[in-house]
DNA sequence: CTATTTTGCAACCAAAAGGTTTCATTTTAT
DNA sequence: ATAAAATGAAACCTTTTGGTTGCAAAATAG
């Protein structure tokens, strides 16, 4: 199935899982204690994390360790900064208008 | 309506829209006529989007002007950025290694 | 004034998302 | 061998999402 990357991170829960996997690997059972909802559900997402190649899993006797691999999330971070500029750019409008407004005070704090 | 950003960028029609007028105000036919679905349907993505303040409505005359306002990204932008030292350090790994096997092609593309 | 343009919104629909309970399977512990 | 643990997956349910058509209202053009 193709999952988008986009819409993996859109759900707060796949956002805490990835917080909670980010530095060391977990069985499910463990992530699952981390949630209110059930192994079932978080099983659910973390399946859709790592057919989007958010997570990959190591098998290891009955358990299955999910490990994250956020290098997908380049995808994310190149199309927010594409718009960096824009909004970088009515920030510099504003300062402007600021700076005309009170042009002592451009870098003042108060 | 509590609007999510992350929810708003997930969906591709939307991160269509916020391309079409990240540099121009459209008013929303304007807008409509650049996808095949109904301009329903493009209505009410852009009120997902002013609800979540990624973009805002000038009402002129009958028409209205819909503009990016992409300040809200830095919220995405802030969330990848804190896990870019994990998905650096896995290719620092990997570099480490490469280099560990080829000692003398550390920097070799060929 | 009347017709047209631009828009918002209600009503409705199908599919997807997120959740649950239940059951089967595999591995480990006693 | 049996019991327990860890997991995958099916079946089912409710809410949300993304879409549609149709209509009403406001502004503008003729």
């Amino acid at each position: 199935m193709r999952r988008d990357v986009f819409q993996a991170i859109a759900d707060p829960t796949r956002r805490e899982i990835i917080a909670l996997i980010a530095d060391r690997s977990l069985n499910v059972n463990a992530v699952a204690g981390n949630f209110d909802v059930s192994r079932t559900a978080v099983y659910k997402h973390m399946k859709i994390l790592t057919e989007c190649g958010l997570v990959v899993v190591r098998q290891q006797g009955r358990e299955r360790f999910c490990e994250a691999r956020l290098e997908r999330l380049h995808e994310i971070s190149d199309w927010v900064e594409q718009y960096r500029k824009f909004w970088n750019a009515r920030f510099d409008a504003l300062e402007d208008y600021l700076n005309k407004m009170e042009p002592k005070k451009k870098k003042g704090r108060g």
